[in-house]
RNA sequence: GGGAGCAUAGCUCAGUUGGUUUAGAGCAUCUGCCUUACAAGCAGAGGGUCCGCGGUUCGAACCCGUGUGCUCCCA
């Protein structure tokens, strides 16, 4: 067969997802093994996959691709979200721009028709991103937090929740979406720094008996346009400036209403003037400021944040023009002290990014403390293990520990109806459909044939979410069924650090209370991806790439590659594209090492034939240090994943491959010009690059898996081939092997420095103690310095190149002119270096304490180091006066 | 305002209960090579005040204190 020059990835993936998926390596149902259990999370049904996701995905798959070929019943379920008030934005906003269409000209069913048209398009375009990116997940266990089975499900947890208690309905000051003219949850308000202006108001002080003009005070606020709903102002009970003030009331500006002084701590009197507005409708402190002293709530506000009529003025206007003209009248009216520039925090919805509006409103909650404890203890207790622990053991607590009730309705269509049915005046019950509230209606006020009708409202999309670890193996709607009890509490959680409290600590919620069992045994937070410049990846800036475009230019494994290399484990990663080319030379290398393979296999020697006996060919070493070195690896590779650092385990096994296999392993066994090379040699390697080849496959898949089979015939996968056993390492081979290595390269370098071109034969001499130590390797290194002849513990007639490995020296003896003074100087700086350093270890050894306190294996050490020192410096200085 | 994390080569990061050298890797840089798998390559090399200051210790990149700078979370 014909191999290209280069790797092209295009085809092959094509190929061999294919493949994989034919032979139904994917899909999992439950055995005798046991499980390894991945839910993806499901990404919104609003957009494509960003590389967020990519980074997230492809930890994933190599999590389950490992799994699945260590001896586990591997299952990544895959699915999408509704993601209620996101997708219904874009759906709103794509109707009026594409089609000319107004939500509020729709009913409610043609509504969700177009909604889940829109499901259908994204969901698809996600799930084809997934499939090119190689992600071995389980097509027959796509969910979606609103098929017919999860709607059921999230419906009967709204009623259970209900009926334990831990749901209720009731007014409170909630955060206020007037894009989308729908109620947030605390945790959906994003707060950022903003400039605002403060500004200095009087308010005049109702005396019926002074002349008025002049008694007034001054308060200071951020937002003139709710004095409209003024009820009081308040002061600190110790100021001494307004104590003239208790019992008096001041007229609000603009509409002249008679509001009272009060006095409360919660005012500082130090911020603007000392005296503030109270807005219950507002403001959430001034709220629970209204509970205590009893005061009205005038909500001066509609649903999409114009002025209401209870405002008297600007009715009709949005809050933030009405400002400026309120400020404005205030102005000319001379009421209007100053102005001044305020820095301040603001809340912005996090999905229109408008800024929340704190509004009373009736909504329904999640009563959060009993389902926080459990979860808390799970976390605390080290049953769910955090990866980086450090950085968010701590934030998950005080968010717990803290924790609010959780508004969960919102006025929005695209999502759970919620399942709560009303009388004309305002009775309600709760029931999963509509027979059973009637039945429950009709039982509780005694009545019967009462038409009742449904809240018009739908849940929290995360409301959903949080049983999706349980929900996509039916086991709220089919509890203990096979499926949850083999697959449930799942393995591994891999997610953002940003949804930590909106889904994580909520999932673990759900799951204590409906399987009285975490979730999941590991959470691995992935850091976010950011451009090379540090900058978030938006839309706006333009600096997030897509995925296709991505995968098309550099293949599948090369993405793979490119964003693991560079995501160290739970920091930040800045994405380069350079990563990606450097992933996509590495495909290229183990292409060629492939190719070097079948040119070998076309001209080998039949077996025994060859040169593999110890003393004569290098083949038998090689293949003995590879086989340790190799096992050396496995170890550490395994303990890295182990602890997620994936990033490292990829760089330790790029390295295993182009250094240790390409550069040095084939180099050492590559026969010479015009010769063949031997069976048992040839087989040896071959197996090699299965090792490397099955190791590097959970990173990237599909050239892994080409090369496996392009190396010989198969009857079997490399996506399903079982990991052997790890194997110890022979220190000593390695060591040797170091050894090796060492002479090679200084060899090499100091032909380089001398001006002696690398092909140039030269002669070798070397003295040493250990002469028995070459025995194995000296063809090898003979082969890889270019010399004809190697020599022990004999002195060169003429002029040589000289250099010091360890303790030895070598000298290097060529027909070029040689330039002694390169060498002083290489050596000058070696026995300047060993100097310092012997005089460090002196000093240690020197000094008493040291050796009184330290361990004895350390004052061991040092005394070796002191040793290997003095020896270096004398075969060095030896070199130097030779010269 | 409260809390957490980080600061090591030009860049991105390792450095595992303080002692395997006077700190390592990848990328980038420099030098020499179109060598019969690969120039998307090969062979080499250079590059560090481990953020500043103080302390603990026989011994500190690592532990403690403090200052500075950056990032994130919460109010």
């Amino acid at each position: 067969m014909e191999l290209s020059k280069n790797y092209i990835p295009g085809t092959v993936e094509e190929k061999w997802y294919k493949h994989w998926m034919v032979q139904n390596y994917f899909k999992s149902e439950p055995d005798e093994r046991l499980p390894f259990t991945i839910v993806i999370p499901p990404p919104n049904v609003t957009g494509v996959l960003h590389m967020g996701h990519t980074l997230n995905e492809t930890v994933q798959d190599i999590l389950i691709r490992k799994a699945r070929m260590s001896g586990f019943n591997a299952c990544w379920v895959p699915g999408s979200d509704h993601a209620s008030i996101a997708t219904e934005a874009k759906v709103v906003d794509m109707l009026k721009r594409e089609k000319g269409i107004d939500k509020n000209d729709l009913s409610r069913e043609e509504f969700l028709k177009y909604a889940f048209e829109w499901k259908e398009k994204y969901g698809n375009i996600i799930y084809n991103q997934i499939e090119r990116l190689g992600c071995s997940v389980d097509w027959d266990r796509v969910s979606f937090t609103m098929d017919d089975h999860y709607y059921k499900a999230v419906i009967k947890v709204f009623v259970d929740l209900y009926k334990k208690g831990l749901i209720y309905r009731g007014a409170r000051m909630i955060n206020w979406d007037p894009a989308a003219k729908t109620a947030l949850s605390d945790e959906e308000v994003e707060y950022k720094d903003v400039t605002g202006r403060l500004y200095y108001v009087k308010y005049k002080v109702a005396d019926e008996g002074q002349a008025a003009a002049d008694n007034f005070i001054v308060i200071a606020t951020q937002r003139p346009e709710t004095i409209m709903g003024d009820v009081a102002v308040c002061a600190n009970p110790n100021d001494e400036r307004y104590q003239n003030l208790k019992g008096k009331n001041v007229i609000v500006p603009l509409i002249n209403k008679e509001v009272p002084v009060i006095f409360d701590d919660y005012v500082d009197k130090d911020f603007g003037t000392g005296v503030l507005k109270i807005t219950p409708a507002h403001d959430i402190n001034d709220f629970n400021i209204g509970l205590k002293y009893n005061l009205p709530v005038i909500d001066t506000l509609n649903e999409d944040g114009t002025l209401s009529d209870a405002a008297q003025i600007f009715i009709g206007e949005d809050r933030f023009a009405a400002r400026k003209k309120i400020v404005q009248e205030l102005r000319e009216k001379g009421l209007l002290v100053k102005e001044e520039e305020y820095t301040t925090r603001l809340g912005y919805s996090q999905r229109t990014n408008v800024v929340a509006e704190p509004k009373i409103s009736t909504q329904w909650f999640v009563k959060m403390k009993d389902l926080a404890a459990p979860a808390l203890e799970e976390v605390a207790s080290g049953k769910i293990q955090i990866y980086p622990n450090e950085k968010f053991n701590a934030t998950y607590k005080y968010w717990l520990e803290n924790v609010k009730d959780w508004c969960i309705s919102r006025q929005l269509w695209w999502g759970q109806q919620i399942p709560a049915w009303y009388d004309e005046e305002g009775r309600f019950v709760v029931a999963e459909n509509e027979n059973e509230a009637n039945e429950i209606y009709n039982k509780q006020y005694s009545t019967t044939n009462v038409q009742l009708k449904r809240d018009e409202d739908v849940l929290d999309t995360w409301f959903s979410s949080w049983l999706w670890p349980i929900e996509v193996f039916r086991g709220i709607t089919e509890p203990n069924n096979k499926d949850i009890n083999y697959y449930y509490p799942t393995s591994v959680l891999v997610t953002g650090q940003d949804i930590i409290f909106f889904w994580v600590a909520r999932m673990i919620m759900a799951g204590m209370e409906y399987m009285q069992e975490k979730p999941f045994s590991d959470v691995y937070f992935t850091g976010m991806v950011r451009d090379k410049m540090g900058r978030k990846m938006s839309k706006s800036l333009g600096n997030s790439p897509d995925l296709l475009t991505l995968i098309h230019e550099y293949g599948a494994d090369a993405v793979r590659f490119g964003i693991m290399i560079s995501a160290p484990a739970g920091n930040d990663l800045l994405f380069d594209e350079s990563s990606l080319e450097q992933g996509k030379f590495f495909n290229n290398k183990l292409w060629n090492a492939m190719k070097l393979l079948k040119m070998w296999e076309e001209g080998k020697k039949p077996n025994g034939e060859g040169t593999t006996d110890e003393t004569e060919g290098g083949e038998v070493f090689a293949i003995n240090w590879f086989e340790n070195r190799l096992n050396e690896v496995r170890n550490e590779v395994e303990i890295l994943m182990s602890q997620f650092r994936l990033s490292e385990a990829l760089k330790t096994i790029y390295s295993l491959i182009w250094d240790d296999f390409c550069s040095w392993f084939l180099e050492w066994i590559k026969p010479e010009f015009g010769t063949a090379i031997d069976q048992k040699v040839y087989d040896k390697a071959v197996s090699f690059f299965d090792h490397l080849l099955q190791m590097l496959h959970p990173f990237m898949p599909f050239i892994t898996e080409e090369i496996y089979h392009l190396l010989k015939e198969r009857n079997d996968d490399l996506m399903v081939k079982q990991f052997a056993p790890v194997q110890e390492a022979d220190v000593e081979i390695l060591k040797l092997g170091t050894k090796l290595k060492n002479i090679i390269t200084a060899v090499r370098d100091a032909k380089n420095k001398n001006n002696v071109k690398p092909k140039e034969k030269v002669s070798l001499y070397i003295e040493t103690n250990e002469v028995y130590s070459y025995h194995s390797i000296k063809k090898i290194l003979v082969k890889q310095t270019n010399a004809d002849h190697l020599i022990f513990n004999e002195t060169p007639d003429t002029t040589s190149i000289m250099t010091v490995v360890g303790n030895e020296k070598i000298y290097i003896k060529s027909d070029a002119v040689i330039d002694t003074s390169v060498q002083k100087e290489k050596l000058a700086k070696d026995l300047k270096y060993l100097k310092g350093f012997l005089i460090a270890v002196d000093k240690k050894l020197s000094n008493g304490k040291f050796v009184q306190n330290a361990k004895p294996e350390v004052i061991e050490l040092e005394r070796k180091k002191k040793q290997d020192a003095e020896t270096k410096i004398k075969v060095i200085e030896q070199t130097l006066s030779a010269l």
